[in-house]
RNA sequence: CUGGGUGUGGCGCAGUUGGUAGCGCGCAGCGUUCGGGACGCUGAGGCCGCGAGUUCGAGUCUCGCCACUCAGACCA
C-alpha cells in the first residue's frame, strides 16, 4: 500500500470522549472510524487487520472439520417463536424493524435459532450427522450501554459455529476438539500466554459453559483463577457447590479482570427440542439431534490485542495480524527510489511511505500504526548497501544489507 | 434505565457582565527546509447539536428534546 494513494489519515489526537486506549488508537492510526456510540467502521487498516484474525480462526476450525457458511442477519420471527426468545422479555437485546408489507423481523443477535431451522432440511438420518458448521457474521445486539471502544459495540463481527451430533459422546469429543482450535487460535493471535478456559454459567440447559477469558486490566468480567491456573472460573459461578466441583478452596482464589475473548456451550437439546430438528437413529428410533455452539467475537479480539500489545507510540501488532509486515522509509532521492524499487517486489506485504512528509512523521506514523518492522533507506544506508530495521515491539535497530531483506512472502 | 460531564470549521479546543465567532492541528498556494511530528507568508473552510421562548439583539439566559461520554445497573 502507498501511503500517497490510500484516502487514510492518521491523526494526532482524538476527543476526550474517547477513553478507551483500543478505540483511541484504532481511530488515530486510521483503522477504524466511529459512526456512533457503539458502532464503528473499518477502514483500509483494520479491515485488512480484521481479516487476518479471521483467516487464523477459519484455518484452525477447518483443520477440526468445520464448515463455512453464511446465514442472513435479517431474521424470520418464526423459529424464535418457538424457542421464545422472539419475546423481548427473554431477550432483551433485539433490534426490531418492521417489513414494508407489514410483518415484523429482526436484526440478528447470534444464530442459534436459523442454523437449527435451516438444518431441518439437511438432517433426517444419522448418515447425516456429525455437522459442524460456522460462519463469520456481523451480530446486532441492542446493548443499554456501549462501553470500552470495540470491546462492547452494538453491530460486530463474530464467528459462531454449531455443532449438530447424534449423541452425547460425539458432542463431547467434538467439545474437547473445539476446545484445542481455540487454544490454537488465541496462540497465533498472540494472546496465548494470558488466555485462560474459564468457567462459566451454563444457563438453564447445562451446569457449565466455559469462555475463553484474557486475563486484562480493562476486561468487564470479573473471574478467579488458583495458583497455577488450572482452575479459572468467572465471578457469577462463584458459590460453594462449585468450588466443590471444582475442587478449589475459596481462600486460594485470586482475583482479577479478564475480557471474554470467546465461548464454547453445550446446548443439547435447547434449540433442537422446540424446533423439532430430529433424526432416525440406526435402530430406526426417531432422536432428537445434540447442539453445540461455540463463539470468538472478532472485532472484540482485535480490540483485546490492542489493549494488550500498544504502548504510549501507538499499536503494536503480533505479526501475524499486523496488515503489512513493513513499512518503508525512502530518504533523500536515491533513498525514495531504492524504497520503491522495494516495494514494487511485494506490495501486499509493505505499507510504502511515498508522503511528502519530513522523516520524523513518517516514523512518528509508523509507530502508531504498529507495522511489525520499520525500514529505512537512505544516503547513509546506501553507502554501505544497508537497509535499517527497526522492531516496533522492542524499538532495536540494526542495519542489514539491501540483498538480505527479504519482502517477499 | 439512574446519576454526573460534554455538544462551537475535517480533528482537538477557547469564547468574560448577552453586542458582527476565535486559537492550535489538518487542508490549498508560494518560498526556505528535509533521519524524530520544521518554519515564514497568503488563503479556503462555521444553521455554535435540534426546537421553542425571553430580548432591540442569544454561542452565551429559560424550557423541552437529541446525541456523545463516564460511573452504576444490565449484558445465554
Amino acid at each position: 500500500m502507498k501511503l500517497s494513494k490510500t484516502f487514510v489519515k492518521t491523526f494526532r489526537e482524538v476527543g476526550k470522549d474517547e477513553t478507551a486506549k483500543n478505540a483511541e488508537l484504532l481511530i488515530r492510526a486510521g483503522y477504524i472510524n466511529k459512526e456512533m456510540a457503539g458502532v464503528y467502521s473499518y477502514l483500509p487498516l483494520g479491515l485488512k487487520t480484521l481479516k487476518n484474525i479471521e483467516n487464523i480462526i477459519r484455518e484452525e476450525l477447518n483443520k477440526i472439520g468445520c464448515e463455512e457458511i453464511n446465514l442472513t442477519a435479517l431474521q424470520n420471527p418464526e423459529p424464535w417463536e418457538k424457542s421464545g426468545r422472539w419475546n423481548s422479555d427473554k431477550m432483551d437485546i433485539w433490534f426490531k424493524t418492521e417489513l414494508a408489507s407489514g410483518g415484523e423481523l429482526g436484526l440478528a443477535p447470534t444464530h442459534e435459532e436459523p442454523i437449527t431451522n435451516l438444518m431441518k432440511k439437511y438432517i433426517s438420518s444419522y448418515k447425516d450427522l456429525p455437522i459442524y458448521a460456522y460462519q463469520f457474521q456481523t451480530k446486532f445486539r441492542n446493548e443499554l450501554r456501549a462501553k470500552s471502544g470495540i470491546l462492547r459495540t452494538r453491530e460486530f463481527l463474530m464467528k459462531d459455529l454449531y455443532s449438530f451430533t447424534a449423541d452425547e459422546e460425539t458432542h463431547n469429543e467434538f467439545y474437547e476438539k473445539a476446545t484445542g482450535a481455540y487454544f490454537k487460535i488465541y496462540d497465533r493471535l498472540g494472546l496465548g500466554d494470558c488466555t485462560y478456559k474459564c468457567f462459566a454459567s451454563g444457563g438453564v440447559f447445562s451446569k457449565y459453559s466455559h469462555e475463553f477469558q484474557t486475563f486484562l486490566p480493562v476486561g468487564e468480567d470479573t473471574v478467579y483463577y488458583n495458583k497455577d491456573k488450572t482452575v479459572v472460573l468467572n465471578e457469577e459461578v462463584l458459590n460453594d457447590e462449585v468450588l466443590v466441583d471444582l475442587g478449589v478452596k475459596r481462600e486460594e482464589l485470586e482475583k482479577t479482570n479478564a475480557a471474554e475473548v470467546g465461548n464454547i456451550f453445550t446446548l443439547k437439546y435447547k434449540f433442537s427440542e422446540p424446533l423439532d430438528l430430529t433424526f432416525n437413529d440406526k435402530d430406526g428410533e426417531r432422536k432428537t439431534v445434540y447442539m453445540g455452539c461455540y463463539g470468538i467475537g472478532v472485532s472484540r479480539v482485535m480490540g483485546v490485542i490492542v489493549e494488550k500489545y500498544a504502548d504510549e507510540k501507538g499499536l503494536i501488532w503480533p505479526e501475524n495480524i499486523a496488515p503489512f509486515k513493513y513499512y518503508l522509509i525512502g530518504i533523500g532521492e536515491e533513498g525514495e527510489k531504492k524504497a520503491l524499487e522495494l516495494y514494487e517486489k511485494n506490495p501486499e506485504n509493505i505499507i510504502l511511505d511515498d508522503r511528502d512528509l519530513r522523516p520524523g512523521q513518517k516514523f512518528a506514523d509508523s509507530e502508531l500504526m504498529g507495522i511489525p518492522y520499520r525500514v529505512v533507506i537512505s544516503d547513509k544506508t546506501l553507502a554501505e548497501g544497508s537497509v535499517e530495521i527497526t522492531e516496533r515491539k522492542t524499538g532495536e535497530s540494526k542495519m542489514i544489507k539491501l540483498e538480505d531483506l527479504k519482502v517477499e512472502a
